[in-house]
DNA sequence: CCTATATTGGTACGGTTGCACCATATCTTA
DNA sequence: TAAGATATGGTGCAACCGTACCAATATAGG
């Protein structure tokens, strides 16, 4: 056999850079030879390693959601053996905004798949399955397991990201809210639990 | 001087040609000759009324927004005389789901433009100077004017946007969430105010 | 060493893109 | 009616697109 090259880091490679491109321009920046310009391959290399520029396109994003995923649950070990409920929920919210340029960068990404997300029905299945288990982990999180608040407090949080993302919302700004809603829900129970449930 | 022709009108049938194709494929379907065919009119016709490509797709945003607000002028006029703050800022907050095919296609196409929003200095301007008068009004329809919820219930609601276009929330449940959030905030004002302030 | 095969390179093709250009038609005003 | 501005139509061009195809290379196993 010839020589053995390490195909999931050349993939990883030429992801990037449709990574880069797809958050600067959108898709449609992200063609077969921008790409591979930007990677500083051939363009023949994306053929070989991922197939049609559809292909190319789903490896991205999928390697890109791995990545995320990874970070994630790596900034949420870093709270330490035994986190408060509350800090770990404020961990994974943190997670859907771009205080980073890691972050940043795949919350942008995500944006240019949006529409595609909605229309493509290859893609539309994939996003279905994964997130009521998010919004469940939410739930769980919070004092009595109260879904109505879990719910809109992640959609609060996605929609604080777009905000952010179109510079229209400062970090600092988008944790106070997030955290004054935390003040409301972790508050003392001495009261009849203030309309949320 | 020739015949004269309803400038507006053609470019509204031209515009909603383009609304048609970013919503189903984003804005890289909307070409220039693949909206002149969805218009039914010669491709030059698009040249002659907006000029180049960009052109045309800043055109057509534009007067999708000012559809938009009109829209929504209409359904919160529609209320009455002397609404009560809260049925306004329902209907406010209302107008930012895809409840209707026009909100939705709307929404949509919105999402096709996000892209280019953030990095497009052009775009990324007009739309920074709009939305802080938005917030203005959420905190100013809510009782005691809660800045903090205010903005939270904005960001919110987009996010409950998000979930909607993308297949994973019903419409019911949407609106459910918000009203819970209304219940809340109009509470009655007989204890310290839940932690929102 | 040698050969089978994983990997790379380069190119060519049919199709589409945005746009400039030229000619024509149509109608209002002078 | 003459004329000139407004509006329309069609075509051509250079650039780019995705991808199929063919050749060359390099290396691991025999």
């Amino acid at each position: 056999m010839p020589r053995q090259v390490d195909h999931e880091a050349r993939r990883r490679h030429i992801a990037a850079a449709v990574w880069r491109l797809a958050a600067s321009g959108g898709l449609e920046d992200a063609t077969i030879r921008r790409v591979a310009a930007e990677a500083g391959v051939p363009a023949r290399q994306l053929q070989y390693y991922f197939g049609t520029r559809e292909d190319l396109l789903l490896g991205a994003l999928e390697l890109l959601n791995r990545d995320g995923e990874a970070e994630a649950r790596e900034r949420v070990a870093a709270l330490g053996p035994e986190p408060e409920p509350r800090d770990v929920l404020r961990s994974v919210l943190l997670e859907f905004l771009p205080l980073d340029e890691s972050r940043r960068q795949r919350h942008l990404v995500h944006m240019a798949y949006f529409v595609r997300f909605m229309t493509e029905d290859a893609l539309r299945d994939r996003i279905r399955d994964a997130p009521p288990e998010l919004e469940d982990l939410i739930a769980m999180l919070l004092p009595e397991g109260r879904r109505d608040e879990a719910d809109f407090l992640l959609a609060g949080t996605t929609g604080l990201q777009g905000q952010m993302l179109l510079g229209q919302l400062s970090a600092e700004r988008a944790i106070e809210l997030i955290d004054r809603q935390l003040d409301r829900l972790f508050a003392p129970m001495d009261r009849p639990a203030d309309r949320g449930l």
